[in-house]
RNA sequence: GCCCUGGUAGCUUAAUGGACAGAGCAACGGCCUUCUAAGCCGCAGGUUGCAGGUUCGAAUCCUGUCCAGGGCGCCA
């Protein structure tokens, strides 16, 4: 059974119940048995506007029944049948019953009115869903101190984000989370070198994140060259452990340097945080849960020859092997990422009882693992552990399937990729608009830019690898950011020479064009396409809905003179025009781009 | 060995089990004294990896197989 706001139909609920009312009158009078599933689409044409339904599934189920009959022909005979004890309902133009399809059109006056009203009412609101009282967190970015933020770390905290915006307009009340990695063996690494090396060095002004991604990288680097430091490494480790007073505090103000860092970014990027974790924090409860779990049964204590693990097949009465073995503390003691994963879904929910989701946008590599975590929660009888889901995503490769690595230097830097991007769209817009002030140019390079490199991390299936390659990053045309950024900026640019006020209520509608028809209909599946995007965590239905009106208003453009109209067509493009400008704004919100007013 | 993803035009990709598989890039040919050409139009380009099956109907579901990537008790 398909959803209700399923294609946009939000918007015609009464004149589809009232249909199907119609179509259940003329199944009991014929007989024909009332299908358990029941789908509207939108009709599939290009500049045709109306909703449509399909008779196989009766007919089939007739057959089923026994009856001797073809079902494309029954279908269709069915859909004629329908589409004559329907007559012509109102607000409708048209129906028809076409290869087994009865498709209803729209009277265009009516509804075209109906959604440019809508639109032009509720403003940045539109498409937004009633509130649903429930609360929902998401953790995503999920950055490692201490080292370098590459377009790779990219993707989470842009789908992260992404997703965030659409559950809340949604309707859902999000609380944002981020998940530090803020100790491990790679912050003692990053401790070591800096202690034997760089002693009091403070860090650059600009940059920070590259510096010390830089020192990182230093430090993996004389490890490799001579494994016997290692050991150097474990002492410090051992003191970091034991709360040793000069390692703690080294460790909290280099910790400070990245989180710094990381704020100017998610700054730069408009990627808001509202709870902020680590895995430090989430230690020390994380080795009293396993405590508890070991306890109660669940967990297994093979310590000190062995780590603690749990055999959740085992546990869960499993022939097949399917969650295997968690191991969720090292046989010295010392936490793992397990260890902390555990704590962090508990500290959560203490905070959060109600959360109605716990979503973790974390990339693919990880699903087994959450997969184990998930179910030692449940095994541990917390019953919120069933509302924790893991979004996964593939990561973000170089040409040639090639994954970035900061040991091989192929790291593309966030900073560096920003930068170019911005000079490319700074002198772009130098071509286009020379008039224009230095600042105004530097913040729609800076938007263009964004936009461009928000775009293809969320324009994809999130199962699917994205490649990075700077020609493609910085091709600001075609289905891009840029071209919807664009679209808007046309529409603002026909609104901008309007001399008096825009008319606001009852425009006259006269006989539409496709391109007009074509650009009203995907502006009326907004709200639905949004609570679809919600459910299913698909950032992909708001990038392909934005594109497609971007495109559909290109043609208009092209083909519908709005000024130079006569009064009365000009009146009604012109509430279009403005209802397609706040349609494109309130789609880029959602992405998390700009609207820039000039391009 | 077991498990999870993906495989659609030269490249990047879209498509709720349904009406002719839709775009962008690249190539080629057009369109700026007309609301910004970051645009538009045209032309091409596909046995949806392969083989079976389910279904009235399959890119989509099932089975097998090939290719690519990933995961699988003390990495994160």
């Amino acid at each position: 059974m398909l959803p209700l706001f399923t294609f946009g139909l939000v918007m015609f609920e009464t004149e589809k119940k009232r249909i199907e009312e119609r179509i259940q009158e003329t199944f009991l009078q014929n007989e024909i048995p009332i299908p358990e599933d029941w789908g509207w689409a939108p009709i599939p044409f290009a500049g045709e506007w109306g909703i449509s339904t399909s008779f196989f599934k009766v007919a089939a189920q007739e057959a089923r029944a026994g009856k001797q009959i073809n079902i494309g022909q029954r279908a269709q005979e069915i859909a004629a049948l329908v589409a004559n004890h329907l007559g012509l309902p109102e607000g409708f133009s048209r129906v028809e019953a076409v290869k087994a399809y009865m498709n209803l059109y729209f009277s265009s006056a009516e509804y075209s009115r109906r959604v440019v009203d809508t639109v032009l009412t509720e403003q940045d609101q539109f498409g937004n869903g009633v509130s649903k009282g429930e609360r929902v967190m998401v953790e995503y970015s999920q950055p490692n101190t201490h080292k370098a933020f590459h377009v790779g770390h990219l993707r989470s905290a842009i789908l992260g984000d992404v997703v965030c915006r659409i559950l809340e307009a949604a309707g859902y009340n999000v609380v944002r989370a981020n998940y530090y990695g803020d100790i491990g063996l790679h912050v003692i690494r990053w401790l070591w070198n800096y202690m034997r090396h760089h002693m009091d060095e403070p860090p650059p002004d600009r940059d920070v994140t590259r510096w010390m991604g830089d020192l990182y990288a230093e430090a993996t680097r004389r490890l490799e060259e001579d494994p016997d430091l290692e050991a150097e490494v474990r002492t410090i480790y051992t003191r970091w452990d034991q709360d040793d007073p000069e390692v703690v505090a080294l460790w909290e103000k280099t910790r400070q340097w990245s989180l710094r860092g990381f704020d100017d970014m998610y700054a730069v990027l408009d990627i808001p945080f509202e709870r902020l974790y680590s895995n430090s924090e989430a230690e020390k409860p994380g080795k009293k849960f396993v405590q508890e779990l070991i306890e109660k049964g669940i967990a297994l204590d093979e310590r000190p020859n062995g780590p603690v693990i749990v055999k959740i097949d085992e546990q869960l009465g499993l022939k097949k092997e399917k969650y295997r073995v968690l191991v969720i503390l090292r046989s010295d003691g010392t936490a793992l990422y397990a260890t902390e994963d555990l704590a962090l879904a508990k500290i959560k929910f203490s905070e959060y009882p109600d959360l109605v989701k716990s979503v973790y946008v974390v990339d693919v590599r990880q699903s087994l693992h959450f997969q184990q975590v998930f179910k030692t929660l449940e095994l541990a009888g917390y019953d919120w552990a069933t509302r924790c889901v893991h979004l996964p995503y593939e990561i973000v490769n170089l040409p040639g399937n090639v994954t970035m690595a900061s040991r091989e230097g192929t790291v593309v830097l966030l900073e560096d990729l920003i930068r170019e991007a911005t000079a490319r769209a700074r002198e772009i817009v130098e071509q286009k608009n020379p008039s224009l002030s230095e600042a105004d140019k530097n913040t729609i390079a800076r938007q263009v830019a964004l936009g461009a490199i928000k775009y293809p991390m969320v324009a994809r299936e999130n199962t699917k690898v994205a490649t990075f390659d700077w020609e493609t990053a910085l091709d600001f045309e075609g289905q891009a950011a840029p071209y919807i950024q664009y679209a808007h900026v046309r529409a603002n640019s026909i609104l901008r020479k309007l001399e008096h006020a825009l008319p606001v209520v009852n425009a006259p509608v006269y006989e539409l064009s496709p391109a007009e028809v074509e650009l009203i209909d995907l502006i009326s599946r907004i709200p639905g396409e949004i609570q679809r995007a919600a459910a299913e965590y698909k950032t992909l239905h708001i990038t392909n809905l934005a594109y497609q009106t971007a495109k559909a208003f290109s043609d208009f453009y092209n083909q519908c003179p709005v000024l130079s109209a006569e009064e009365d067509i000009r009146t009604f493009r012109l509430q279009l025009v403005a209802a397609t400008r706040q349609a494109l704004a309130n789609l880029l919100a959602l992405l998390g781009i700009s609207a820039p007013e000039v391009m």
